[in-house]
DNA sequence: CCAGTGGGTTAACGCTCGTTTACGGTTCGT
DNA sequence: ACGAACCGTAAACGAGCGTTAACCCACTGG
């Protein structure tokens, strides 16, 4: 009974896109419950047969969003043969996650703080290890102390997720570009580190 | 009979400062009239001696932000001799006013979507200004298209302002490190365009 | 055929929160 | 000395919103 295409798109997993993108826009409490429903077409109070609460959507939402960059940046290193490719291979990766999914990412920066206490531990948690990832696939390719390797890589992030706010460059031109300066902000001789001098 | 500071200290800008503290933390709507009061050891409506209403407070916060940063701009652009030393101390000022007013760039970047119409209106415009002053110091170190330029300007602010996200560097550092992260980003050959190969 | 379950509806409740009102005290210019 | 700003308070109002309740219908499986 569920629809026709491949995937199973579940009315959860719809109502989920619909709240991102409502949430992104307007933060969380600036949207209503009557609005996620309209947004799919039901009203108001059906999302109670999906979710448990307005708090659970979001904790959910943050929730898979952390554990998916989790997941493929921990794929990409693996994948890589040596360090220097896999760091390029998570720039890549967040790259190619904050342009497809513009709201998610949004919504992950501006509302940690709207999350239930034991939500956020969870979502803070998975981000711990995505950056440790990153910090430590970059102290191999870079001679870099730990607490600076993790402020680059902060400041990384906020090179990559700014995107929703600039648009107005095609999708491929924009991954191009954002890849290309995060890496030389990354790996320029001097900016981290000096690299071994002449 | 106000405080004996030199500086003219009103409560209006008291207020403020703990107003802006609080929306960074909790979100616009996250902040009640009686929290920020609560903030300044007064309680509640008392707020509307000072304010219009809570969305006056907000608008009056980002207008006032965008046309510091605004000004601010413009006048390192004019007092550096070249382009190249302008685009420096651009990174430079930026730099110092994330690391010193972090509530601030954080309220801005995160609370737009919450102004009332005419407020975001002139904010937005503010902000156009301001990247433009960007985008034309830019051009004129680098070869590189309008569009290019201004995703490039976008892409550095969200390095920058990622600051409240990092700290645990001390002032000092995390400034010298963004700078040369953002200039980095912004001057290696082959990133925005290829500077006159060999 | 008919119990059960999944997914929808509208109405109502209750709390939070921005704003207004009515009131009072302190300071200052004339 | 006295009215006028100025700045504060407590109480009440009114709207919006998250959540629950009561009800209903379509479909499926034994």
């Amino acid at each position: 009974m569920p629809s026709a295409d491949g995937v199973k798109r579940t009315r959860r997993d719809q109502i989920l896109d619909a709240a991102a993108e409502l949430f992104a826009r307007h933060g969380f409490h600036g949207v209503g419950i009557d609005d996620i429903g309209a947004a799919v077409g039901i009203s108001g109070p059906a999302l109670y047969r999906h979710f448990k609460s307005k708090d659970a959507m979001l904790g959910e939402m943050l929730t898979s969003i952390s554990e998916r960059l989790l997941e493929g940046g921990l794929a990409r290193v693996e994948e890589s043969a040596d360090a220097t490719s896999a760091l390029q291979a998570l720039v890549r990766w967040h790259v190619d996650f904050a342009l497809d999914d513009p709201a998610l990412i949004t919504v992950q920066m501006r509302n940690l703080a709207n999350l239930t206490d034991p939500d956020r531990r969870r979502v803070r948690a998975l981000q711990r290890r995505y950056v440790e990832v990153w910090v430590s696939t970059l102290r191999e390719t870079v001679p870099v102390d730990e607490p600076t390797a993790r402020a680059a890589a902060h400041a990384v992030f906020g090179l990559i997720n700014s995107t929703p706010h600039s648009a107005h460059l095609d999708r491929e031109q924009m991954a191009a570009l954002l890849s290309r300066m995060a890496l030389a902000s990354l790996t320029t001789a001097g900016v981290l580190a000096v690299t071994t001098a002449v």
